[in-house]
RNA sequence: GCGCCUGUGGCUCAAUGGAUAGAGCAUUUGGCUUCGGACCAAAGGGUUGGGGGUUCGAGUCCCUCCGGGCGCGCCA
C-alpha cells in the first residue's frame, strides 16, 4: 500500500514537470524517505534538480510544485492518505502521510507479514548462488562460516525479492589438492601403524587427519599396511575426501545452511563438458597455443594477462574445469550466478569473468563477492591462528562456543567487503552489550504480552474481542511514538530491496537493532494494556502495533537464520 | 611495482550524492509496589587519515599523497 503511494505520488510530480513542459526524461524523480522524520514520510529534491535549469530560485519552485502537487492529489483522490506538504529550506518539498495511512500499513503487515516484505524486483530469475565450496580437505574454517551465513541470508533475501533461488556447493573433488590430502591421510596411517615416513611437503598436518587415519584403521584394519602404488593414494584420497565433505555437510546443518545442490567436480565436469567449453572458446577465437601450452586471451575482456588453460605437460590449471562449470551452470537454465568467495579468491575475478563474457554472456550476468575475513578475538585481545601449521578455530568450535544465533547474527553485521572483529565473549555475553540477545530480547518481549492478550481474550477483559487481532477497528493510535514505530516497519520493504541490490544482507541487521531499539523506547513509554474498559480500545491498539512489530522481528531474524525466542 | 578492499568520537561500527554525520560499548547521571530491568531516559565525546577537484549540496563521486589488510604462478 505505502509502496503504491509512493509510485502515484512519483506519477503526480512526473504529471506536473509535464503539465509545466519539462522534458522528464533529463531528469530523475526521486522520491525518497528522509532518514530524520521530522522531514516527512517522502521527500524530493526536484525543485533543487530544476533550479539550474529553469534559473530560478530552488524555494520558488518547490512552492509551485507543492501547490500544483496538493491540487494532483485531491484529483487522484489519494489526499486522504496525505497530511500536509511542506517546503522546506534548500528545496525540498516534504511530503507527511496521515494516521489512515499509517493505519493501512500497519492492517497489512498484520495480516500477513510476508507478502508485506515480498516485492518482485527478481521477476522471476532463476538465480544460482554458489558458495562456501570449502575444498574437502579439512575443515571449515571462520572464513568459511561466515561466507556460509551470508550466503544462505543472500539467498533468502533475494527469494522474498521475487528471485527463484538455488543454492549449490560445488566440491573440488579432484586435482593436487585432493592427491596431497590422500597422501597426508596415508602418511598419518602408515605412522600410526608404525611405520617411518617421510609427511608430503605440501601436506595438511591438522589433528584431524590422524583422528580420521585412527578412524579408518578402526573400521577396515591395516590392509593398506603394505600397499604404497598408486591406487592406494587414490583409496586415501576418496576416503579423506569422502569423510571430511560428510562432516562439512553436518556442520553446516547445524549451522542452518542447507544446499539445494552439491555439484561435484570429478563427477559433473566431465572431459566432455571440458572440452565442449574449449571447443566453443576457440570457435570464437579466445584460443591460442604458445610455449606449448594452450592460453585463454582473457585479457579481451579485462583481464591482465592471458591464462594457460592446457599446460605444456598437458594437465589443466584450476582455471579450466571452472570455466566448463560455469557455462553449464547457464546451461542448466540459471539467469543470474553469484559466486561468494574468500578474499584471496579475488585476484581470480577478472578471469572467470573473461570466461563467461567469452562464452556470451554479460558481466552483471555473474556477480562475485569478495566475503572479507573475520578476525577473532575476546574481550579485544586477538586469537591468534596459523593456517599453515593448521590450527584455527572451526565452524564447530565456533558454535559450540557462541552458539548458531550468535554466530550468524555476528557475520552479518558488518558489511561483506569490510573486516570484522568476531569477538568471542562479547557473543557470548546474555547481557544488553550482545545485539543478538537485544533483538531477540525483544521479541521475546512481545510474545510475553501476546500470552497475556490472550488470556486477557479469554476472560473475557477486551469487551467481545476474543481473538485480540481485528484490525479493522482497532486504530485508537494517536501517538508520535507509534508512529515513528510504524514508518519504521514500513521501512522493512525497502531495506530488503537495498540488500537485494548491493548483495549485502548487512543493512537487515542493521534495521533489525533499530526496530528493536524503537520499541523497546515505546515499551518503557507507554504501557501496552491498561485496566478498564474504557481504555480497551487504546490497549488493543498498542497491542496491535507492536504485534505487528513482533512479526516484522521475527521474519527478520528468520531471514538471517537466527531463531526468534518466544522466551528467553 | 600493479590490482582489489579499507581508513568516521577512546573501542566496534552505521549513514540509496541531501537537511544538525548517527548507534552500541566504555565514562557520568537518572528510572521498576503495574505488561519480562537481557530494558529505558539523559550528558559529555568529531576538522569523517591529509590535500585538491566535480556539484546547488561530498563521509559518499574523481585525482593525489599517507596508513592498514589481501592478492598478483604453465599452484589449487
Amino acid at each position: 500500500m505505502p509502496d503504491k503511494l509512493k509510485s502515484m505520488i512519483v506519477q503526480a510530480v512526473s504529471e506536473i514537470l509535464d503539465d509545466l513542459k519539462l522534458a522528464s526524461n533529463d531528469i530523475v524523480i526521486e522520491i525518497d524517505a528522509p532518514k530524520d522524520t521530522q522531514f516527512g514520510d517522502f521527500s524530493t529534491n526536484i525543485a533543487m534538480k530544476l533550479a539550474r535549469i529553469l534559473k530560478k530560485s530552488p524555494i520558488e519552485i518547490a512552492e509551485l510544485i507543492q501547490d500544483l502537487m496538493l491540487k494532483k492529489f485531491k484529483k487522484m483522490s489519494i489526499d486522504g492518505k496525505i497530511k500536509k506538504v511542506e517546503v522546506k529550506r534548500p528545496g525540498f518539498i516534504n511530503i507527511f502521510l496521515s494516521s489512515g495511512a499509517l493505519h493501512d500499513i500497519l492492517r497489512v503487515i498484520s495480516k500477513d507479514a510476508e507478502a508485506f516484505a515480498r516485492n518482485t524486483q527478481g521477476d522471476g530469475k532463476k538465480v544460482l548462488i554458489e558458495f562456501v565450496s570449502a575444498n574437502p580437505t579439512g575443515p571449515l574454517s571462520i572464513a568459511h562460516a561466515r561466507q556460509a551465513a551470508v550466503g544462505d541470508c543472500l539467498g533468502n533475501i533475494l527469494n522474498i525479492c521475487g528471485y527463484e533461488v538455488s543454492r549449490e556447493y560445488y566440491i573440488n573433488d579432484e586435482g593436487n589438492q585432493i592427491k596431497n590430502l590422500g597422501l597426508s591421510l596415508q602418511a598419518r596411517y602408515l605412522e600410526i601403524l608404525g611405520k617411518t615416513v617421510n609427511f608430503p611437503e605440501d601436506g595438511y598436518k591438522g589433528k584431524y587427519l590422524y583422528d580420521l587415519a585412527q578412524k579408518l584403521i578402526k573400521a577396515q584394519g591395516q590392509k593398506y599396511l603394505n600397499n604404497d602404488g598408486s591406487k592406494a593414494v587414490e583409496f586415501f584420497s576418496n576416503y579423506a575426501a569422502g569423510e571430511i565433505l560428510g562432516q562439512i555437510k553436518e556442520e553446516l546443518e547445524l549451522f542452518g545452511v542447507t544446499f539445494d545442490s552439491w555439484y561435484s567436480q570429478k563427477n559433473q565436469i566431465t572431459p566432455q563438458r571440458i572440452s565442449e567449453a574449449i571447443k566453443e572458446l576457440t570457435s570464437k577465437g579466445y584460443i591460442y597455443e604458445k610455449d606449448g601450452a594452450t592460453w585463454f586471451k582473457s585479457t579481451q575482456f579485462k583481464d591482465d594477462k592471458d591464462r594457460v588453460i592446457i599446460k605444456s605437460d598437458g594437465l589443466m590449471t584450476y582455471l579450466t574445469p571452472d570455466i566448463a562449470y560455469h557455462r553449464v551452470k547457464f546451461e542448466r537454465g540459471f539467469d543470474k550466478l553469484i559466486n561468494i568467495w574468500g578474499p584471496d579468491h579475488h585476484g581470480y575475478i577478472n578471469r572467470l569473468k573473461a570466461s563467461v563474457c567469452a562464452l556470451g554472456h554479460c558481466p552483471e550476468d555473474l556477480s562475485i563477492l569478495i566475503i572479507q575475513l573475520a578476525t577473532l578475538s575476546r574481550g579485544g585481545t586477538p586469537v591468534v591462528m596459523s593456517t599453515r601449521a593448521g590450527e584455527y578455530i572451526t565452524l564447530a568450535e565456533l558454535m559450540q562456543e557462541v552458539g548458531k544465533d550468535a554466530a550468524r547474527f555476528f557475520f552479518l553485521m558488518r558489511r561483506c567487503d569490510s573486516q570484522l572483529e568476531f569477538d568471542l565473549e562479547l557473543a557470548k555475553k546474555h547481557s544488553m552489550e550482545n545485539p543478538v540477545y537485544y533483538v531477540q530480547y525483544a521479541h521475546a518481549r512481545i510474545s510475553g504480552i501476546r500470552k497475556l492478550f490472550s488470556e486477557l481474550a479469554d476472560e473475557g477483559a477486551l469487551g467481545d474481542i476474543k481473538e485480540p487481532l481485528e484490525a479493522g477497528r482497532l486504530c485508537a493510535i494517536s501517538e508520535e511514538d507509534a508512529s515513528i514505530l510504524i514508518k519504521k516497519l514500513n521501512c522493512f520493504p525497502d531495506v530488503l530491496i537495498n540488500c537485494c541490490e548491493s548483495l549485502d544482507p548487512q543493512s537487515l541487521s542493521t534495521y533489525l537493532r533499530e526496530l528493536a531499539g524503537d520499541f523497546h523506547a515505546f515499551y518503557n513509554k507507554h504501557r501496552i494494556y491498561t485496566e478498564g474498559k474504557e481504555n480497551i480500545e487504546q490497549s488493543l491498539s498498542r497491542y496491535f502495533l507492536i504485534d505487528s512489530v513482533g512479526k516484522v522481528i521475527a521474519l527478520g531474524l528468520k531471514i538471517m537464520g537466527v531463531v526468534a525466542p518466544s522466551e528467553m
